[in-house]
DNA sequence: CGGGAAATGTTACTCTATAACGTTTAAGCG
DNA sequence: CGCTTAAACGTTATAGAGTAACATTTCCCG
């Protein structure tokens, strides 16, 4: 996990990512679409964080015209099943690197190389958890994000 | 801290805000204008998140016609001086109760009656600190918001 | 194979945010 | 004090993010 930092073979990790999401799918009853997996494809072949209107822009360029709607439905699906997280900070979304189960995560975004490393949380963990706990509060949803850089961009100083 | 959950004096911590925020400026050397001190005031007095055209909509009311730019000058501001600040899973603002000093912030958010509490915090405290350092990552800026149901909102059908 | 729900296509629109200009204001200095 | 200059502000226009609404197609299931 939070592997994203690192070199390695993304052609490989694609392909593996697409395999475990069609099994999740299948698992599950979820109908993975081609529009739903090309949106999903492109996520993982980027390998940071899109906008929607930059997969958009990928859909349009393979010759199939899409709107807006056409994305953020891909969008919804992918990330209400846990395919895929939004970066609120950026009004991105990335592919989960490890979609086997609902979970909150945590985020490493790299500001130069726009790499993001998603770290696997304990929901409602830490400071944050606790707080809620003695408010009395109870929390449905969160959003953990950090900016900063990556330990490829702190040496060098045009960004990698 | 973090009291925004109990009924306490608006009015009054509004009043004490302003003038912390007006000392702040005074001593930083900040030019707290009128422009900028009218948003704040809307952010206090609201005490919770607003859009930025929610603010626009409440100058506008008040026979000033804004556009969006005076509005987002105005947060940027507040934003950069730790006055207010954004809760991006809501792309809206909040003004900030403890400005005494640069410092990142978690939130939790009602998603029922829109309040908003914020629990000061160290900075890359917890679970995202540690993957941080275990990676070499560089943190610059955190976001770290939670949603959910507050104490009041928990027990009422239509919400508070 | 037919009925109904889910998914998609399409148009239009709303909300969020910023670029780029010219003008005004006010702080600092000789 | 008056000049210089940078910061703040007003204004217009536009870019970017996201959704409403409705027609059409697909495909699951009985």
């Amino acid at each position: 996990m939070a592997v994203a930092f690192q070199t390695h073979d993304h052609a490989r990790c694609t392909d593996s990512a697409m395999t475990n999401a069609r099994a999740i799918c299948a698992a599950r009853g979820l109908r993975l679409t081609p529009a739903r997996a090309r949106v999903l494809e492109i996520l993982l072949e980027a390998h940071r964080a899109l906008g929607a209107y930059d997969i958009l822009e990928r859909l349009n360029a393979e010759g199939k015209p899409a709107q807006p709607p056409t994305a953020y439905r891909a969008l919804d699906f992918l990330v209400s099943n846990g395919l895929a997280h939004k970066i609120e900070g950026q009004n991105a979304f990335i592919a989960c690197t490890h979609p086997d189960r609902d979970h909150d995560a945590a985020f490493l975004i790299c500001r130069a190389c726009h790499t993001v490393a998603e770290a696997p949380r304990a929901a409602a963990s830490g400071s944050l958890g606790q707080a809620a706990r003695s408010l009395g509060f109870k929390i449905e949803r969160t959003v953990i994000e950090a900016e900063g850089l990556c330990p490829r961009c702190q040496g060098t100083t045009p960004p990698c």
